[in-house]
DNA sequence: CCATCATAGTTACATTTGTAACTATGATTC
DNA sequence: GAATCATAGTTACAAATGTAACTATGATGG
């Protein structure tokens, strides 16, 4: 070993400063806010609105893709799917070339519930960045996306 | 009404691109990676680790004094606390001057495994932050608790 | 000081979530 | 073309979390 500098080895975890626990905090208040949006509106739940979404978005789709594209577990996409269901939002459809999957896709009442959250969503997201600029919110989704890519690989175990 | 330019209100929200969504996934699977370090190794989870964590930044602290550092409803830290206490990681103390409250302390053994923790805490957070560079991690600090205060104002109501 | 009100923390109950087993169907291989 | 293996989705059970009620103590105001 050369030179010297110790990097400072920390010994305690200020809470406030740190980032995965930030981070969970900001995820909360956000999830949070909007989920109180369409839950006292439409009386649906993340999990639902990630499926509706999804279905909004894809418009047909089976479960399986549906949390491919939303980071769900399939238990959480059956449960919220036959909640969905049960209100009439959305429809199911056996695929006749493979009967272990299912179509689904919103119903009329469900693209209309589809179609107002909507502008709610996108508000809230537009109002939640209202006092970054341009680049700065350009900045901040480049950053959260390399973080995240970086989380994914779980830093395989060397560092641990 | 004058001019034009309409704003292109969207009709979908393409949940790839939805912060809020992002934001969620992130902390989802930073939580994830961190909380199976001392999950493994130590047996507690999120909310046993965060209590942990303030008592060993603030050495003797109330209850509520770890809620409002540690954005836990009183409940959670009740529970977490009697986890703890449980498994002789940490002491509660009954106040003198107010009966109802109780100062926790670390023991021995909750002490030492503070400070096994610690420095693995500190280097997934390194790890999480590796691709960036130092200014990269500083703005992205600083958005994030940007965001954070906006988020919380929870926009007065008017836009919703 | 005693009646009311507020607060710290716990407990009880309901809701949500996760894990694992299960059911039904499809793919593979010999 | 039966036996084995893989997959989509559901169900059953267990663990975690939230909400509300409760207990004990302290503060306040007449």
């Amino acid at each position: 070993m050369s030179s010297a500098s110790k990097p400072k080895p920390q010994r305690s975890v200020t809470l406030a400063t740190f980032l995965p626990y930030r981070l969970n905090v900001l995820a909360t208040v956000v999830s949070g806010g909007l989920g109180r949006i369409y839950g006292e509106r439409f009386g649906i739940g993340i999990p639902e609105w990630r499926v509706l979404a999804t279905i909004g978005e894809f418009k047909r789709i089976t479960a399986k893709a549906i949390g491919q594209h939303s980071e769900m577990g399939k238990v959480k996409i059956s449960r919220a799917a036959a909640s969905l269901e049960e209100r009439g939002f959305i429809q199911r459809e056996a695929n006749a070339d493979d009967l272990r999957e299912m179509f689904l896709t919103l119903t009329p009442a469900g693209q209309s519930v589809y179609d107002e959250i909507v502008p709610l969503a996108l508000n809230y997201a537009a109002q939640l960045t209202a006092d970054l600029s341009p680049d700065e919110e350009a900045t901040f989704g480049m950053l959260l996306d390399r973080l995240l890519a970086r989380a994914r690989k779980e830093f395989d175990g060397s560092e641990l």
